[in-house]
RNA sequence: GGUCCAGUGGUGGAACUGGUAUACACGCAGCACUUAAAAUGCUGUGCCGAAAGGUAUGUGGGUUCGAUUCCCACCUGGACCACCA
């Protein structure tokens, strides 16, 4: 037994106290920036699941610092934001108080843990000082136009009593609560983040330090889709004052949304956005939104107005969740009175109002294909509208898809098992003609099908009745009918985005107030720089109101401000922060926390960026990720940072789940708290625990049972450490140098020895090499795995010789390789062999390439293809000598006998293949 | 539905570039120590078989002297997105 609670102490007091963790900032030494997403400090404290991204990051800094490296390696917290306040709230205090008293327990139980953080670079995003920048880079993004205030309908939640980005829904649902939420118009800060589209998509090129499946994410957020826009002409039944108003009602929705004007004013039209054009002469109906200003535009016209206003009126009532929900039948109403003029064909189709199309994406009206769209499909079917197919598949991709058809009915299994009844063998050309047929039958059955319109086929194909384009591919012609729509200026190419400008404000009292001032004279006026920060007023009462109004709203004297520019009465903006501003850019504020001339000091941000490791949740891949990648952006084309991208390299930590592999939570009982786990077995064991539970990146279950072999691994090293060099061990004696050699013994047992003792050395060494390079491609499970072993081959040696004489120096070396995943009891027994200054001023050891060789291997010798013998042969031996001993093998001889030798396959110090007939 | 990732003992998982499948740990069983238990140590532990041997990495097929690894199809699970035209 050890007392791992007086150790650990003893070792945090002594680090900390001597400056250990200090960000070295010796010039002549090479960087490292090593970061760990920074936690929201929540009134739960941490549970076993929260450090497991800290210790890795923790063993990665600890093994720079060994190495030389300058490592700036910090924590803070991100303090603002929803949960805060809700949690303050109901608890009935101030979120000062609250995050206060949150980060003080955090605090405890990351220090309790020994992580090293430079806790002189500590930063808060609720800090004046700190969200004086935050607002510093707000103003700077509204001075280019960045920043603008909008009026569309947000997404609102009815509970939180604050609007929402899109970044913070869950499947319809506000990610923190879990209500529905409402859409609802409101004045409103937005970001123009989609200016930024492009270059976050194609940088992310550039981020080979970016696991692929990050990557993913972000490009399927940003969506962006190449296609064209297409202007149909509108015939309306109407008289002509109704049809000029519905043209200057369309004509004011393409100012708001900025599109360039391409037609002749004079023209009435509906905008489409399509990906499919080559498409477009199966296309027999348009539909649009139902909020699409168009329709109200159009009333006049429309002869079932009243139809279509109740449509409208449902449309409006369904929360989103209910309008996206795939399974429900698809719904909609004719525009009578109204038709759309195909531009190619000149053909005039109906118009339907209906919610499977959504106003927010493109131009809220499409272009209905149903004979190559599956949901103009089940909505034509539905209402028994034309279906027209134009594309025709192509032959191989066409085949396949009936091949993986005929496959789904059991139909192959049902052949092979009737081919192998009969010894046939799977490239029977019986098989092969059977599948010829079978392909030529239902390819033909299939193909009818499509013409038939009973089925739609929605990939590229052939054109088939689509005039001069007929007989082109797919996508020669979706280049060929672009250029035609612009050569006729009826239409042009146009990407869309997924993404959407970021919703920027809050209706909440605990963020960083937006710093920008209404005056009536000169509207909107930033607050100047020598003002900054925009401190959040202290109030007693700061309840969200609900009516779209901030808390902030109702504290007159805050509110009522002069104008900085004329000096007359003006009002402060009310607005809030969302939770995001702040951890946009923290990652730089570490690196110069105290400037208060800058966000950082120029000269070190040039030395410190950009952050070389990123560690944190995958779930902050849409939000954070891309939110803090936009902003340094920015940054870099202000100039206030001098790299393009924030982060190097990017890992994910995968979640630890509970006993019951349900995510911990209160909800599940489930929740194990490091603090007992500490208590109870160490923080070094939970800390090896954690790492070993399995790959980094990949969701484990918590098994307490198995913190308990970590922490039988930790007293194996204890016992290992006092029973070193003989007759009375290193402990006891506490030799002041080092002990090189095995001390002398009588000669039978040293000559039983020393080969033993060589091959414990080499194991010494791979395991050096093993776990440097399992911690640099962040294999710590396995790193742990080699240490153990390690110590169980010492601990064989020591068992069956009765004390372990490799020395303490090289004892050293296993603990300088252990230290950074238990650093407590490394740095203890560090002490205890004898070395007067901290383990982790030592220097990272080097493995000995040349002690590694082995002599002497396991060769393998299989006999086609399976393993006969393995036999101890020299590393280097012949391929020549391999096979004359293989053959001298009894078991060998006996696979061997009455066969002919074909060939051998030898691959040097490991395996020979003996391929006989 | 789309995209990505994964599927190996009773459990978590290991296997470098195609070369001894199941390292390491948990669990379990037996033994030692003990009056006893706990703790500790030792031994065993994929499956079938007394053994020789056979067989096994979700399923079916392919490439190869040799496949957990590469290719094709399918099944199952997870993550993210989801009526994005």
């Amino acid at each position: 037994m050890y007392n791992h609670q007086e150790i650990e102490k003893k070792w945090q007091k002594i680090w900390t106290e001597s400056g250990l963790y200090r960000t070295g900032e010796d010039p002549k030494k090479p960087k490292y920036y090593i970061l760990d997403m920074f936690p929201y400090p929540s009134g739960a404290g941490l549970h076993v699941g929260h450090p497991k991204g800290y210790i890795a990051t923790d063993i990665l800094a600890r093994r720079r610092l060994m190495q030389g490296y300058n490592v700036l390696h910090p924590m803070g917290w991100d303090a603002f934001g929803l949960p805060a306040e809700n949690y303050a709230l109901k608890n009935k205090v101030h979120p000062r108080e609250a995050t206060k008293k949150n980060v003080a327990t955090f605090k405890r139980q990351v220090n309790m843990l020994g992580l090293s953080y430079d806790w002189e670079r500590e930063i808060n995003t609720t800090d004046p000082e700190y969200y004086k920048w935050t607002q510093w880079i707000f103003l700077k993004m509204w001075e280019q136009g960045l920043a603008y205030e909008s009026h569309e309908p947000i997404n609102w939640c009815p509970s939180c009593k604050t609007g929402l980005a899109n970044e913070d829904l869950e499947n319809g649902k506000c990610e923190r609560c879990g209500s529905e939420v409402e859409q609802k118009p409101l004045r409103q800060w937005v970001l123009k983040i989609t200016k930024y589209a492009d270059r976050l998509l194609d940088d992310l090129e550039k981020l080979d330090g970016w696991e692929e499946s990050i990557k993913e994410m972000q490009r399927n957020w940003i969506g962006r889709s190449e296609g064209a826009e297409i202007d149909f002409k509108i015939q309306a039944s109407g008289e002509d004052k109704t049809e000029n108003k519905a043209e200057e009602r369309s004509e004011k929705k393409n100012k708001a949304t900025e599109k360039p004007e391409i037609v002749k004013s004079k023209d009435k039209i509906i905008k489409v956005f399509t990906t499919r054009v080559d498409t477009i002469f199966g296309c027999t109906y348009v539909v649009l939104a139902p909020e699409n200003n168009l329709v109200a535009a159009l009333k006049p016209a429309i002869k079932n107005w009243p139809a279509v206003e109740k449509y409208i009126e449902t449309a409006k009532n369904k929360t989103d969740l209910q309008r996206t929900d795939l399974n429900k039948e698809k719904t909609g109403v004719i525009l009578e009175g109204v038709k759309a003029v195909n531009p190619f064909n000149n053909e005039a189709v109906d118009v339907f109002i209906a919610d499977y199309v959504l106003n927010s994406y493109g131009t809220g009206a499409v272009m209905a294909v149903p004979a190559h769209d599956e949901r103009d499909f089940e909505f034509a079917r539905k209402y028994g509208l034309e279906i027209k197919a134009v594309v025709i598949p192509d032959r191989p991709e066409f085949s396949q898809w009936i091949f993986k058809k005929s496959q789904d009915s059991g139909v192959r299994l049902e052949m092979n098992k009737k081919l192998a009844e009969k010894g046939g063998h799977p490239d029977n050309p019986e098989e092969e003609k059977f599948w010829q047929n079978k392909i030529d039958i239902e390819e033909k059955e299939e193909w009818e099908n499509i013409a038939d319109n009973k089925t739609c086929w929605i990939k590229d194909g052939f054109l088939r009745d689509s005039k001069e384009f007929t007989g082109l591919t797919s996508s020669t012609a979706r280049q060929q009918m672009t250029a035609w729509l612009e050569k006729n200026k009826c239409g042009a190419k146009k990407i869309n985005y997924k993404l959407k400008d970021w919703v920027f404000s809050r209706q909440r009292y605990w963020g960083e107030p937006i710093p920008l001032i209404h005056c009536e004279q000169c509207g909107v006026v930033a607050v100047p720089e020598k003002d900054l920060p925009v401190r959040l007023p202290e109030v007693k009462s700061y309840e969200p109101t609900g009516t779209g109004e901030s808390p902030l709203a109702a504290i007159t004297d805050w509110v009522n401000t002069a104008c900085p520019k004329c000096g007359g009465p003006a009002k402060r903006e009310t607005n809030t922060m969302p939770q995001w501003g702040g951890s946009c850019w923290y990652y730089l504020r570490y690196i110069d926390p105290r400037n208060d001339q800058a966000l950082v000091d120029k000269k070190k941000e040039k030395y410190w960026s950009p952050v070389d490791f990123y560690v944190g949740g995958a779930e902050h891949a849409t939000r954070h990720l891309i939110y803090a990648r936009f902003w340094h952006k920015f940054l870099y084309d202000i100039g206030a940072v001098s790299h393009e991208e924030p982060f190097t390299k990017l890992k994910h930590v995968g979640l630890i789940m509970g006993e019951d592999s349900r995510k911990m939570s209160k909800r599940w009982g489930n929740v194990i708290n490091p603090d007992d786990m500490v208590e109870q077995f160490g923080a070094d064991a939970l800390r090896l625990y954690e790492m070993f539970m399995g790959p980094f990146d990949q969701a484990t279950a918590w098994n307490t049972k198995g913190l308990i072999g970590a922490r039988k691994f930790l007293e194996k090293v204890i016992g290992l450490a006092e029973a070193l060099s003989e007759p009375d061990g290193v402990l006891a004696t506490q030799k002041s140098a080092p002990a090189e050699e095995a001390a002398p013994e009588d000669a039978s047992t040293k000559e039983k020895i020393k080969p033993e003792l060589r091959k414990l050395e080499a194991l010494l060494h791979k395991t050096i090499k093993k776990v440097s390079a399992d911690i640099e491609s962040f294999a710590l499970n396995t790193a742990v795995s080699a240490l153990m072993i390690l110590a169980n081959e010492m601990a064989e040696y020591r068992n069956k010789a009765g004390n372990l004489p490799i020395g303490a120096a090289k004892f050293g070396l296993f603990l300088q390789i252990l230290s950074p995943f238990a650093p407590h009891l490394a740095e203890e027994l560090w002490e205890k062999i004898g070395n007067k200054e901290s383990i982790f001023k030592s220097v990272w050891p080097e493995y000995d390439s040349e002690l590694i060789k082995d002599e002497i291997v396991n060769l393998v010798v299989q006999v086609n293809g399976k393993l006969r013998a393995t036999l101890e042969v020299a590393a280097d031996i012949s391929e020549a000598d391999a096979l004359a001993a293989g053959r001298g093998n009894d078991n060998v001889k006996k696979w061997l006998e009455g066969k002919e030798i074909i060939k051998t396959i030898f691959v040097p110090g490991k395996l020979l293949n003996i391929v006989v007939k």
